[in-house]
DNA sequence: GCCTGGCACTCTGTGCGTTCGAGTGCCAGC
DNA sequence: GCTGGCACTCGAACGCACAGAGTGCCAGGC
């Protein structure tokens, strides 16, 4: 187990390199920070860290970095998450007090993210996997064509158009649109097709086919809906990522434009709590550079989606913990209250 | 005005520039192109070019490469539009034909039309103020909560809640949802407003409030609709800008998140043809080495929106041009089909 | 046993002078 | 008006020396 001081060590280097961008000498360590030993002791302490693989020289002679493996210690054991500043908390909240739908709030979310940590911000629509139905409204079209609209209690509203095997009489489809209602109205996406299973039984013959088609498109549609949506923001903060950023963009760029890697990546994500994955941790390998922290957020107790930012691995975590926690607060509240 | 040989030069020039991304000598461009005359001659030329303001040296004892001014003649008169070969062409028209919806469509052209030109793509949404009303349909949450969801003929579907002043009975309701749709179905947006203007007065005084408040909730919905949504793709491929692309890429970034600028960007470009702004002429500063290729789209006969690719000044303009106008066909037909 | 000051060593980054080569401008001649 | 020749310029590349920061190690002190 290391000592006590060298895990001062180490953090007084995660906090210089974080801050200044260079490798951390013994000497300068010594002056910035009030360790009340020498530069050389510091030196023996760096040493048994770097044997541990918590720091790295870029090259001999030169002073030391965090690795991953360093930079998780940190977070694990030396580092708290750094609460925001009133007036930080009062702007999340006017800011995210403005906006007038589900679309506008996770738009402004986003952007809040990417100010607030100066990183790229990644949000992910409220799932509906746990969503319950407010409305379904079915409308005749043309003699043989309907439309489906299907609203659930996030306020999203999905709509689909179906091809009748027959026509549909106006009384069947007001029929339809009732005893639907009434079975799957405030009922949970996943217990809609237990609920609607013999609707179609209960209806004339010639009405049975068209009846089974809308259901199977409203079941579509229901599992269409869960599908996970997402955007991103921020990512001009790529340009802060360091000196080597004109290397390390590229790839980032190309895992940011793959939805489905960034849902893997805030899917891994534990439900609870808050998660940080540090380079290597992530699976992806364009990724490898940088760091993870994502958290989820949710209407109610429970958490329906995630949002987090990615930045360089160095990066201020205790700073960017705090404001990814606080943005997931205000968001989580103001999801309650529509 | 320049000689055809001094034009030949600089198409010579544009052509080596793009391709090699170096100035490019007197020496080279006779060797590379059958001008039929010596290094010499072609040395004057480029002083007279380089007089006119079509190319510029980097530094003294350099080659040439063209300015601004230079890839606007280039591209007015020495260029044309390349067309797609039909592999490209076949490759395009799979790939938009597997969408299933509107947000599909335009999420597969911004991919295609990034991956054809290897630049950043802007796809402007189908705008809707030639839209017309698909239905109107009004729904009871509560008492005094209503829902309305629009449906327009280009399949966008758009909800609001709406707070009455006074409870609304379910018999005054479905005589609003009736004579709203008979008012509005099948008209364009901009002819609503007057359309339903003289509402409130033929129900009941009690009604009118909600009337009123639901007219006033639908309109604001119609002008909102009409606000341009845009999405872009490809934003790894600024990595291809060249060697000075660390400095270049900070500002594109930048303006590419700013949606306002992105519109007024495709706003500019003239109705109808395609445009193309070099440089400088963009009134956006950070877009100062970018040129955008824009061209309007549509489902008919008139153009509803407008995409392009943004790219460094240094890009292959046929190329692009011949992509952006093939793609926005295929666009226009797929649009037109649904 | 742990900390410290001292010292030799090893790198990188920087500044400087040199060389090399591509490219230019200009001129005289055809 | 085109061409070949020629002197000139300037940046890129290279080698080299030097300063500075940082290290590892060791002997000595608390």
């Amino acid at each position: 187990m290391l000592s006590e001081r060298r895990l001062e060590v180490l953090r007084a280097i995660v906090q210089d390199y974080v801050g200044t961008e260079e490798p951390v000498g013994s000497k300068a360590l010594t002056e910035r920070h009030s360790l009340g030993v020498s530069p050389a002791t510091v030196r023996n302490d760096m040493a048994v860290l770097e044997d541990e693989g918590f720091i790295a020289q870029p090259h001999t002679s030169a002073g030391r970095i965090p690795t991953d493996k360093g930079y998780r210690l940190f977070v694990d054991k030396l580092a708290g998450v750094k609460p925001l500043s009133s007036p930080e908390r009062r702007a999340i909240q006017n800011f995210l007090d403005g906006a007038v739908d589900l679309d506008d709030v996770v738009g402004r979310t986003v952007r809040l993210l990417a100010q607030l940590t100066r990183q790229v911000a990644v949000v992910q629509y409220p799932s509906l996997t746990r969503s319950t139905v407010r409305h379904v409204e079915l409308l005749s079209l043309a003699p043989a064509r309907l439309m489906l609209v299907l609203i659930t209690d996030t306020g999203r509203v999905e709509q689909r158009m179906i091809d009748c095997p027959a026509p549909f009489g106006d009384m069947s489809l007001a029929d339809l649109r009732a005893r639907l209602n009434s079975r799957v109205v405030g009922r949970r996406f996943a217990d809609v097709p237990r609920l609607v299973q013999d609707l179609p039984e209960s209806f004339e013959a010639e009405d049975r086919g068209t009846v089974s088609t809308v259901l199977s498109v409203l079941l579509d549609t229901l599992v269409e809906e869960t599908e996970e949506r997402l955007i991103i923001g921020g990512t001009s903060n790529l340009t802060r990522f360091g000196h080597d950023f004109p290397v390390m963009i590229r790839p980032v760029l190309e895992a940011l434009e793959e939805q489905v890697v960034l849902l893997k990546l805030l899917g891994e994500a534990t439900d609870s709590g808050m998660t940080v994955r540090i380079g290597h941790e992530n699976a992806h390998e364009g990724l490898n550079s940088t760091s993870v922290v994502a958290v989820g957020y949710g209407s109610g107790d429970e958490a329906v989606a995630k949002l987090g930012v990615v930045g360089p691995t160095r990066m201020d975590y205790p700073g960017t913990m705090g404001a990814v926690r606080a943005v997931a607060r205000y968001v989580g509240q103001i999801l309650a209250e529509s």
